[in-house]
DNA sequence: TGGTGCGTTGCAATACCTGCAACACTCATT
DNA sequence: AATGAGTGTTGCAGGTATTGCAACGCACCA
């Protein structure tokens, strides 16, 4: 590990949470002045940050499409789509697709609710692990060591008052989740949005993704949602034959 | 400028490619394979770039959440976005919404067409500098001397018969664009496709961003798409007025 | 069994990074 | 207008952290 790449990099991250000037930057690092301004510079040529009017320096645009193209090289995700909208049409609620990474579950792609009351969440943002549908879905899928160390690492936000409170709770969910090969949030993370979710495999039988199809109490009660059950499994089924390469696309575009 | 940043950099465009393994990271960096070992498992200790079960590098998940979190700190896109889904309740045509950094304009949001036959475009996607309506209102905006020196050093490739061919006629347009405060793409990307973009201005009158809408031939024709641009300068307008903070939200959600 | 192609580790040499101190500049304040 | 505080910036000498090498471990294949 390189100790100057590592304070570059640590850069990231705190400016990701709004603009910093020179001072804060190397107060934060740890380090002079001029070492953070040289990092800043190093940063700057890669337009990884961006130096604004007022001096002050933020994330930069290549930053966006960097990740704009990694997102394009998860194949899952071209392959998934189009069945997210199918399933969005039918149904119209929110249905987002997520993958696992080093401890961290997110989004990666998401389509929006026709009914007028949408929920909040963007594609790129980690979920919250303890609680979602799709998180749990991805993380029973790994062996138990794995799952045991992850558990005890996480911390236990208590969003709602169903939200799952300790790594015995969770690592119970999880077992269930595996056993079952589906998943649910009912008011976990939002007092009123319910989620049901189900995996999507790979040729291996390993959970490369999860989707999810998620509403309020005010549109579907959690037992109307749940009627929707059997479609999701049906369709991150079909999403699962054609990643892994049995099944060609039915509608291919 | 730092050799061991700016080195450990230049791999995150290389990955955007695809991904690769370390002799293939260590030789196109032009150092050796330990090297080039150390530096990749310093970003991946940053989460910037995963290990995939082949062994291969390719880009990270922290990277799509920096992205995220980088857009979520650009309060224009905030302010514009509930304008443009109104315009594209209005008009059902694809809406953009772009701004310019360093040599390159991106797009920053983007509401789908309702029509069927929908353009391929990918928020975070560099733009088509040279021929694309936004483009040409954001560089319009630069100073003659920053519009010269920017146009020497573009490429002008010809997308289709229409595209800018070259400088001058690049910045003779640019001129024209400024002058009129609104511009077009006229099948000048892709042969079949229009757009007409108005100008986003912050309280100095400076241009911030630029929004377009957009239609292929076969669903309205250029005339039609005209049509519009007194709907995309009024929007565009009201945004700059949320903007610079002269006019409070109209539709505060 | 031996060979090839990977990724990985310890080490010595030195290139590169660091922190310092002085400077340039803007902006308030007097 | 002059002073001062607060920025960001530059050159430099010292020494740490980075580099490339060479050797090793390991998987795969012949």
């Amino acid at each position: 590990m390189s100790q100057t790449v590592d304070r570059a990099l640590s850069i990231l991250p705190l400016l990701a949470e709004g603009p910093a000037d020179l001072g804060q930057v190397a107060d934060r690092l740890g380090v002079h002045k001029s070492t953070a301004l040289r990092l800043l510079r190093t940063l700057h040529e890669h337009g990884l940050v961006y130096r604004q009017s007022d001096q002050r320096y933020r994330l930069g645009a290549r930053l966006i499409a960097l990740a704009q193209e990694a997102m394009e090289n998860l194949d899952i995700r071209e392959i998934a789509h189009p069945h997210l909208v199918r399933l969005n049409e039918h149904c119209g609620h929110t249905v987002h697709l997520a993958v696992y990474e080093e401890d961290e579950v997110l989004y990666i792609d998401k389509v929006e609710s026709r009914y007028p009351v949408r929920m909040y969440s963007r594609i790129g943002k980690p979920v919250a692990i303890t609680v979602a549908a799709v998180a749990k879905l991805l993380l029973a899928d790994l062996s138990e060591q794995e799952r045991r160390a992850l558990a005890e690492k996480l911390d236990y936000p208590m969003y709602t008052a169903r939200s799952t409170p300790n790594p015995d709770a969770f690592l119970r969910e999880l077992a269930k989740v595996r056993e079952q090969g589906w998943a649910t949030d009912l008011g976990g993370h939002e007092e009123s949005i319910n989620c049901v979710a189900a995996p999507i495999r790979g040729a291996d039988g390993r959970v490369v993704a999860a989707m999810s199809v998620s509403a309020p109490n005010v549109v579907v009660t959690a037992d109307e949602l749940l009627t929707l059950l059997p479609l999701v499994r049906r369709t991150a089924d079909d999403i699962s034959g054609e990643y892994s390469g049995r099944n060609p696309a039915k509608n291919p575009v």
